[in-house]
DNA sequence: AAAGTAAGTGGAAACGTTTCCATTGGGAGG
DNA sequence: CCTCCCAATGGAAACGTTTCCACTTACTTT
């Protein structure tokens, strides 16, 4: 059995020409039942199945997506991924997965060969939204794409978590539980403008509550060895006691390193995360994170792509506050008012948090010395 | 700007034929300066790209391999994905990922679509490699194909880890530190192949240790409340002293639940996982398990396909005993040897253990209590 | 009975490439 | 001056579909 079936051999066999294979094959058009049968024995026999290229080249439709993102060793990521294949995969779509491992030239090239591939959509996350080439690209060829996790521009169509506000958010947790040296840890720092915009918000709102401003500490690589890293940031700036994390693996790296450096999470240093990645709540102390909803954002983001190809209505945006939570978790421990060098006094106990709206377990965790 | 544009506009636009712009772009038979010129102006001008479609019909290759995992939620097949991915790339491969969810029904659906679009090769996880419809599908079309992560019966290509060596090597852990009646905790056992294996390699070598035959939970998803169930198993099996997840994920949810069950781990529970996640070197106690590579599991299956394709020869695959190691860690804790209740004394104290090749960091967990 | 309609069918064009083959023209060698 | 060869080029077939159109045939409708 050489080469695989075509629909001239099935024509041949059934002793019908190819317009009526397809036609009968297609439901489309009439065939008489005696045709049909012949056909269908015909496909049986030679076990006929369509060519999908033959196909797209005549429909000018590849039925396949494609899916541009940072890298799926990031949970936050790879979820999102998930979500949005399997919305695909329910439509009849498949899903051509790119990891651009946050670079700018990656992500230009596999754009520019998706596009040659004629997928039908793209759904993309990007390390600058503001100045991607491969966006570019995709607008000018009028490509119906969604942008994940970047704060968009007006006019384009991103489900991003509102990083600005969330970070905010943090700022204020931190403020709440009188914490008013704070860092920030900024992974993929210049790759990445959604590492920038936490900053951003979390500084700004710090500014406002008239806190420091936060130390940044930037890291390149999730890497190896941060722990020499954080250790010198924390002797240069050694009023710190809480840090924010631009996402949960940078906050699961500093407790780690901070226990090599005998530095006790959350006694002598508090952290909060970003993302609400699973293993955050699995762990001892549980970490305190900004909570997301990647496979959310990935099948919303899907589910625009799809109503742009078919015409119909696309999915409403989550509205701004609603991309994000504040999970409370043991990372986070409150200081005594006086611990505050200015005097000012908080008035939310931490465990009354009023945002702490998704986290699931019911144990509260209590952070008696 | 309507349409792409095609090889024919360029033809028009430059002032010859089709065949000429073909072979100027692609470098293939002789043009005249000038002409070459007068084809990369109109290419410019018009923006061209090559079709991938038109492309690959002439030349019955697609430049894209399939990929199909059960889920890449379990960073374990991300990495392995994700690896892969990088090779293909670099070959000028695209991938298209499907995630079968650990579903019979879907992988073959993946599969026959995959082969209707004609993939040039297919890096596969399957459910049950003895078993599975769409693997007889790729392999009766002849399509270069590797299995990544299941240990394949003789004749075919599998990138995995020697999930029979591994486990029994679990149950000589156990062995060593005096842990004698233990638990296997199995996730989706029924729809992994990889999960049965495991439990068979380490019942197996608790029979020949005289251990206790592991007692079997098992868990469908890797679901919520799982505490209730490993409350009830504990009672049902009050002797357990060690518990062998069959994924790290199984091995931290049955971590937490512990916790929740005011169970200490490891000083009342000692818990083994299988895959070495990143993770798990993270969290506090540091979870002990079989360290697996991903990546490099991924990236030999690719290579495997590109060496089918283009006829190179293949990279060897590792050595069986080189697919694994065991990571120590602080999840599990040596007994004393007289709560072994047959009076068996293990030469070997646990800090000495010699298979502790991978693990990267110096600090050894201490467990004293 | 003539005419109109509808079902059933096949031929052929089109989609965007590559590649085989034929044609042209010019320069070198006799 | 005639051949021969080779570079340069374009036409056309082929890849596997879908779909338009035209052609039968048989059945209704006047």
């Amino acid at each position: 059995m050489g080469q695989a079936a075509t629909i001239k051999d099935v024509a041949q066999r059934a002793g019908c020409g190819v317009a009526t294979v397809s036609r009968v094959l297609n439901s489309t058009g009439p065939a008489s039942e005696e045709m049909r049968e012949k056909v269908f024995a015909a496909v049986k026999e030679l076990d006929f199945h369509f060519s999908e290229v033959g196909r797209s080249l005549q429909s000018s439709t590849t039925r396949t997506i494609g899916c541009v993102v940072p890298s799926i060793e990031n949970p936050v990521y790879a979820d999102a991924v998930q979500g949005a294949q399997e919305v695909f995969l329910d439509a009849g779509y498949q899903m051509l997965l790119v990891c651009t491992n946050y670079n700018a030239e990656m992500e230009t090239h596999a754009i520019r060969t998706l596009i040659a591939k004629q997928v039908d959509g793209i759904i993309l996350t990007v390390g600058d939204v503001h100045n991607s080439e491969g966006l570019n690209l995709i607008r000018s060829r009028q490509i119906p794409y969604s942008l994940m996790y970047n704060t968009a521009p007006e006019g384009q169509i991103s489900w991003a978590v509102d990083d600005h506000a969330a970070a905010a958010k943090v700022a204020d947790v931190f403020y709440e539980n009188n914490h008013i040296h704070t860092g920030f840890l900024g992974l993929n720092f210049f790759n990445s403008d959604r590492s920038r915009q936490r900053f951003e918000g979390f500084s700004e709102r710090c500014a406002y509550r008239q806190m420091a401003l936060p130390a940044l500490l930037e890291v390149h690589e999730d890497g190896n060895d941060f722990t020499p890293h954080l250790s010198t940031f924390l002797k240069q700036h050694p009023k710190i006691t809480g840090i924010f994390a631009s996402n949960d693996y940078g906050a699961l790296a500093a407790i780690r390193s901070a226990h090599q450096l005998s530095i006790d999470v959350p006694h002598d240093l508090s952290i909060i995360g970003f993302d609400g990645i699973k293993v955050g709540q699995m762990i001892e102390p549980t970490l305190a994170t900004i909570a997301t909803a990647p496979r959310a954002l990935g099948a919303g983001a899907s589910q625009t792509i799809l109503s742009m190809i078919d015409g119909t209505k696309p999915p409403d945006l989550p509205r701004k506050d609603q991309t994000f939570s504040f999970r409370a978790g043991g990372s986070l421990m409150p200081l005594s008012a006086e611990s505050k060098d200015d005097g000012k006094v908080t008035a939310f106990p931490p465990s009354n948090d009023p945002t702490h709206k998704k986290a699931k377990s019911k144990r509260r965790d209590h952070n008696e010395i």
